[in-house]
DNA sequence: GGAAACATTTGGGAATTCAGAAGAAAAGTC
DNA sequence: GACTTTTCTTCTGAATTCCCAAATGTTTCC
């Protein structure tokens, strides 16, 4: 799961991404508006996180452009205002959440959890496919009727994978949504080598099919035979 | 896909090439405008890096040129100047996009790809033609019912023959845009060859018709009987 | 018929992927 | 903090796949 933090205080940033790194979430930090607007241009997020008062610009702008530009992201806006007049315009312009400064990381943490439960998977909190079902909330993995426990890397590729079923993916943008794009491509290429084969074999091991196929040259595909 | 690179650095051009050619692009490098020039006015890119702090010219004027002579090039400019108005003054003369060095080549990569993306209309779509058919997301391809599984120059070349029905492809121009202009033209006619045969091959074997046909002395066209 | 262009076959070699294991790092436990 | 356990990363060599080049056979054109 990747979050982009828009904010502009070094510190506070910092702390942030710390705190939801330790929780497993990929961070990538935009110091301004601007940054914001052309990282989620490139890149997928399943949550953003947007600190009204930067300098650059006009707060509640951003946020129409960021839902224009990406439907699918998350938005969770943290502010020092406490007027019910911006929470309420906040909710209506189309953010998910409202946090007022300061606040607790762990509060912040709780509801990007929660806003990402709610996005991605509506409702229902399962995704299944074929004999893999994943119970999302519970953060459980079952092959047929066999729960197997995958790792944090091992979970996130089978969830990438899931949501891109019949999807052919480069080893880059795999490396690119498991570890951000600090990543080296060359160095990458051999951890995804490692995490597809115990993936694989964990699948294996419960008595599933191997639905990752290799593409030579380009990198793997989920799907049916 | 091909990349026109426009860059002087050495080092960094290699790298930008390094990158690109993993990532399953062709590239060619120009060392200098004029170069470039040239280049586009000879051969199809699908987007073009350019460096605006070349030592033979003045900037601005050669996205104009480059525009000119091939309106389906999309171009990136790198630069060194940060300054917002080059960065409008950039995107307003026809750039479509825009970095600063220094800049992580895994960003790059992801502006050529979006970039490819948007020109292209999503990307998203299937192409087909007679039996033949071939899904872009999944990268597969098919004959009729049944699918057949190509390598990366095969699956290249069926593509560039799809998006060229009825139109007489030289052999010439079927090797360049399998491998750049770095090839010896003798050497690469017999790759040329090789490689429709093997599609050819792949082709019947799954029940389809050879579509591909020859015209001596000159080269190939897909087209029905 | 002869020369040029095209087609097919083959094997070496490079690039890519895989499996296993060991080392490094992180997380959990007492 | 020191210990164990788990996870992540790196490394090695083997296996696989594909690309290329050369040799040979076939067709087309004049």
């Amino acid at each position: 799961m990747k979050i982009l933090v828009v904010e502009d205080e070094k510190g506070l940033a910092e702390s942030i991404v710390d705190y939801l790194t330790k929780e497993g979430f990929i961070c990538e930090v935009a110091n301004t508006f601007w940054q914001a607007d052309e990282k989620v241009s490139l890149y997928q997020y399943d949550c953003t996180i947007v600190d009204l008062t930067l300098p650059d610009g006009e707060g509640f702008g951003i946020i129409q452009t960021l839902k224009k530009i990406a439907a699918t992201t998350g938005i969770i806006i943290i502010s020092a205002r406490n007027t019910l007049e911006d929470k309420i315009k906040g909710l209506e312009i189309g953010s998910d959440d409202y946090m007022t400064k300061p606040f607790h990381l762990s509060e912040l943490n709780a509801r990007v959890k929660s806003l990402i439960r709610r996005r991605n998977f509506g409702g229902n909190n399962d995704m299944a496919w074929r004999e893999i079902r994943v119970q999302l909330q519970a953060r459980k993995v079952f092959v047929g009727e066999k729960e197997t426990l995958l790792s944090r890397k091992e979970y996130d590729l089978l969830l990438y994978f899931l949501s891109n079923i019949d999807v052919a993916l480069t080893k880059e943008s795999i490396a690119e949504h498991l570890w951000g794009d600090h990543m080296d491509s060359a160095d990458s290429l051999d951890m995804v080598y490692s995490h597809i084969k115990n993936l694989r074999r964990k699948i294996l091991e419960k008595g599933g099919r191997d639905y990752i196929q290799s593409i030579y040259g380009i990198g793997y595909k989920f799907a049916a035979s």
